[in-house]
DNA sequence: CTCGATTAAATCGTATGCGATCTATATAGC
DNA sequence: GCTATATAGATCGCATACGATTTAATCGAG
C-alpha cells in the first residue's frame, strides 16, 4: 500500500531543526550567564526582568509581561523573589487597585554597574554587525511565529 | 567623583540583547508547537527528545543528553513520562548495567507521520535559504557560547 | 445606582532545567 | 581477587513556564 515509504517522512535530524537551534542556544545563554549572575544572586529570567526595568522603571505586572512575553502566573512569583532580595518594590496602583506597579530600588538600579556582559558578547564570537543582524533576525522570527499563532487562533 | 556618569552604563534596552531575542524566540516556538503537539499528548521538550530518537534509535540516556544538551536529572523524568505514554522503552544495557538504553516503540516511530511541521516552517516567515542560514548561525552561536564557557571554567 | 461582565494579579498543579547528592555498577591498582 | 575510584542514572530541592481557576477591582448597560 505504501511503497517507497521512506520518502514520505524525510530523515531530518535535530541539526535540521531551527527550533532546536533556538532551544539549545537558549540553554547555552543561561549557562553562560550563570557565573556572572551568581555574583549578584540573580537567575537568568530574573536578570532579564531587571533589564526590562532598567529600560523603563515603574511598570505594571501586565506591562512587564507584554515586553517579556510572560504572564502574571510566571511573573508574580519571580517578582516576589526580586522584592525579597531588595532589588524591586511592588505596590498597588492608586488609580487602579487591580494593578501592581513594579519599581527598582536603589540597589536594583546599581546592579547595572555591577553586571558586565562584555565578556559574553565576546563569547558569542560575533562582530558588532553580525551580532546586530542575528539579533534582528531572531526577533523577527519570534514576531512571525507569534503573528502566525494569533492568526490561526482567532479569525484570519 | 564620577562626572558624565550616564556614559559608563549606556541605556541598552531588552531589544538590544541577543540573549533576550533567543529567550523570547524559544518561548514563541514552544507556543507555536503546542497546538500541534497537543494532538499527540507531547510537550515541546518531549517532542525534541523524540526527534533525537528518530534520528538515531536506541541511545543511552547519556548519549541523548549530549545531543540535547541535557543531563540525566532532566532527562530521566521526561523519559519516564514518554515510557508511560508508550512512545519509548527504557532498558538497562546488558554490556554495562549502569547504562539505560532508550528505544522508540512502534507507536513512537509512527509519530513521525502524525506530526506535520510544514505549517510552522511557513509561520517562521523564512524562505529555505534564510531558514538554513538562521539555523546555522544560531547553532554556531550556541557552540561559541559553550566553548567560551568550557575555556573560562577549565584551563585555557 | 446596581448588578453582570470585564480586567489585573494571584494561586494551583504539572512539566521542565539544573545544582547537589545518592546508588549501583564497572574499572584500576595492587 | 579485593578494594578504591570513577562513571551512569536516579533522586531531591528550587526556579521558571503555563493552563486553569480564583479573587478583587473596575466598567457598563439599564
Amino acid at each position: 500500500m505504501t511503497p517507497r515509504n521512506e520518502k514520505t517522512t524525510p530523515n531530518r535530524g535535530l541539526g535540521d531543526f531551527l527550533c532546536f537551534a533556538v532551544y539549545s542556544a537558549n540553554l547555552a545563554f543561561g549557562r553562560a550567564y550563570k557565573p556572572i549572575l551568581d555574583q549578584v544572586g540573580l537567575t537568568y529570567p530574573q536578570y532579564i526582568t531587571i533589564v526590562a526595568l532598567w529600560e523603563e522603571d515603574s511598570q505594571t505586572v501586565g506591562g512587564l509581561g507584554e515586553k517579556l512575553f510572560l504572564e502574571s502566573n510566571t511573573l508574580t512569583p519571580l517578582l516576589k523573589k526580586l522584592e525579597a532580595m531588595g532589588y524591586v518594590r511592588r505596590a498597588r496602583a492608586a488609580a487602579d487597585e487591580r494593578q501592581v506597579v513594579v519599581s527598582l530600588t536603589e540597589t536594583g538600579r546599581r546592579l547595572r554597574e555591577k553586571i558586565s556582559t562584555t565578556n559574553l558578547v565576546k563569547a558569542s564570537g560575533l562582530n558588532p554587525e553580525e551580532f546586530r543582524r542575528m539579533r534582528k533576525g531572531i526577533a523577527t522570527l519570534r514576531d512571525n511565529l507569534i503573528k502566525a499563532g494569533a492568526e490561526s487562533a482567532g479569525e484570519p
